[in-house]
DNA sequence: CTGTATCCCCGAGGATACTG
DNA sequence: CAGTATCCTCGGGGATACAG
């Protein structure tokens, strides 16, 4: 597990280590969507490997950004779910995706939309 | 250089696929405070070598994220600035700031603030 | 279903020397 | 000053098999 610096020169750093990784945007961008189950995230994101998904999240779990429910079950079920915190993250990663469709209008780049942000703003 | 696909499944891949590059949030970061050198950049951020400084500038470059200008003097000098369109991230990279601010103060992370966000916020 | 455990490859990126 | 050009390492991350 990725261990955070006890200290940071500047905040942006401290940021890039907690979301920097390759997956970890991306993941809680679909959580903010709603919880997700494992294979409900493998199938949202099909290019990850199983490795991946769970280092990922193990990560963010440990960084206190996303909370792991386990339900005593047979077979097993387990949720993933955002903290108040991550969920803090919602509206910066609301922008980002404003951004990315702005920058893709104007360069013609096509979008398959999976496009939360009108839930989002209703709220 | 890194192409950008043609078409994406949802505007945050995209982001990712602009602004994802281990240095390129931190560049622009920096860039935002105002224009800077190579060798600016390079005290600015001592840990990253020569190569992925040049490389990262001329991504961010290639996507229409940052201007390169040359004077053409002997020593030469090269300005680096953001574009239009890599200004409208600001706002969320001071998002992103901010919200590493409170984590650290959750956490109890040391801060040595290289803090531009006050600047931004005078605006 | 939700993961570990292993093995292994490949390419991002560091170190260093050189250049216009 | 602002980069290229080379070489080489190292670990991120893929593939696969196995486990609770």
């Amino acid at each position: 597990m990725k261990e955070l610096q006890s200290e940071y020169q500047c905040a942006i750093n401290l940021v890039i280590d907690l979301i920097g990784g390759k997956w970890k945007v991306l993941l809680l961008w679909h959580l903010n969507e709603g919880d997700k189950r494992f294979n409900e995230l493998r199938r949202t994101i099909p290019e990850i490997t199983r490795k991946m998904l769970t280092q990922q999240l193990r990560e963010l779990e440990g960084h206190g950004l996303v909370k792991r429910t386990v339900f005593e079950e047979v077979p097993p079920r387990v949720v993933y779910s955002t903290t108040d915190f991550g969920r803090k993250l919602q509206p910066v990663l609301y922008g980002m995706c404003q951004w990315g469709d702005d920058y893709a209008e104007e360069q013609g780049i096509q979008m398959n939309s999976c496009w939360t942000g009108q839930d989002f703003m209703k709220k």
